[in-house]
DNA sequence: ATAACTGTACCGTCTGGACGGTATAGTTTC
DNA sequence: GAAACTATACCGTCCAGACGGTACAGTTAT
């Protein structure tokens, strides 16, 4: 038997990690390389190019993505609470391959951008069921903001600080839903 | 009395214009010069360098958020409904400034992450007047998302198209608005 | 008034470095 | 024995920035 793969999801996790703290720009295929603790070859060896490796993020992002919306629908807290209590960044998988997917949008990847709004219209969708249409929007308009602002702190300071007034911030948030739910 | 150096504001327009459209990653100093109709020498006459370029955008971005500010705070219909109809992408200098810096903040450039933050923070001063602390941070995050979504749409596809679609979510954001007030 | 000069506003070309990708030869692990 | 690598050298392209030069508006000296 051939031995595993463990390259692979290595150089993945530096590309998302990379993507987060530095930025596209910054994610060069030689950091990616380096911080995987991987051989340039290696890399190449695992994803022909840049594109294939940003497809993979990509399918990643989907899956992670699909796990979520399922936990959505299943909420016992209600599928708005469960949302913008998950928009919170809280460096799990699925908000890390989240940002990271952001940076390349920036960089006008269209692909990308087609599927963050894939994403995006199915967790309208279900907030819809709970909350209607109308409120759904607003209620998905936060969470937006939420991750946008997750994106623009990015790797940069003090994660901890940060991430607990990010969390303040929440408990209004909820407050608000629970205000537009009546 | 010397020449009027038009080049320099028709080459911040074209800067900014290229990050909305294609991104920071496009916004090459060739691109630049290019859109601009001014020579690679003559962009750099003015901007002796790239990150000098950067700092004049992230000016004017300051003095056009200043002058928004004071908008918002006279605003008769009151300052959060101000907030979210000016959070709709209108192409206005704004508007058109705040997503061309997002491109800069995405690539992890800090100090547009920190003219951005410091911008926010005057918006949560403005809406915490008026709705409280609380729903000020609904509110400014509903705001975000606006943001969030029009710079991840950037310069491709219909603009007509999805300005329309995005007006009618504004309307469903004042309404939500109007239940928080309450 | 006009020639000589000065400073501003540009233009066009070049260079050094980085980046994506290729190639290839060897090494480890199952 | 074959898949999963390492290591290194290399190529073409693109980009930021440097540099030398040009055009012209305004100023000064005669």
């Amino acid at each position: 038997m051939p031995r595993k793969p463990i390259a692979r999801d290595a150089v993945l996790d530096a590309f998302e990690a990379l993507l987060i703290e530095v930025g596209e720009r910054a994610a060069t295929l030689d950091a990616v390389a380096k911080r995987a603790g991987v051989s340039k070859g290696g890399l190449l060896y695992h994803f022909p190019n840049k594109e294939a490796m940003i497809s993979s993020l990509l399918e990643r992002m989907d899956s992670l993505a699909a796990l979520d919306i399922e936990a959505m629908k299943a909420a016992p807290e209600g599928a708005a609470a469960f949302f913008i209590k998950s928009s919170l960044w809280a460096d799990t998988p699925l908000d890390r391959v989240f940002v990271a997917a952001t940076r390349l949008a920036e960089v006008a990847h269209e692909e990308t951008r087609r599927r963050f709004a894939g994403i995006q219209q199915q967790w309208l969708d279900v907030l819809a069921e709970e909350v209607g249409p109308e409120m759904a929007k607003a209620v998905r308009y936060m969470g937006d903001g939420l991750y946008f602002n997750a994106m623009l702190e990015g790797g940069a300071g003090d994660t901890e600080v940060k991430a607990s007034a990010r969390s303040a911030d929440v408990g209004a948030l909820l407050a608000a839903v629970e205000r537009l739910r009546n």
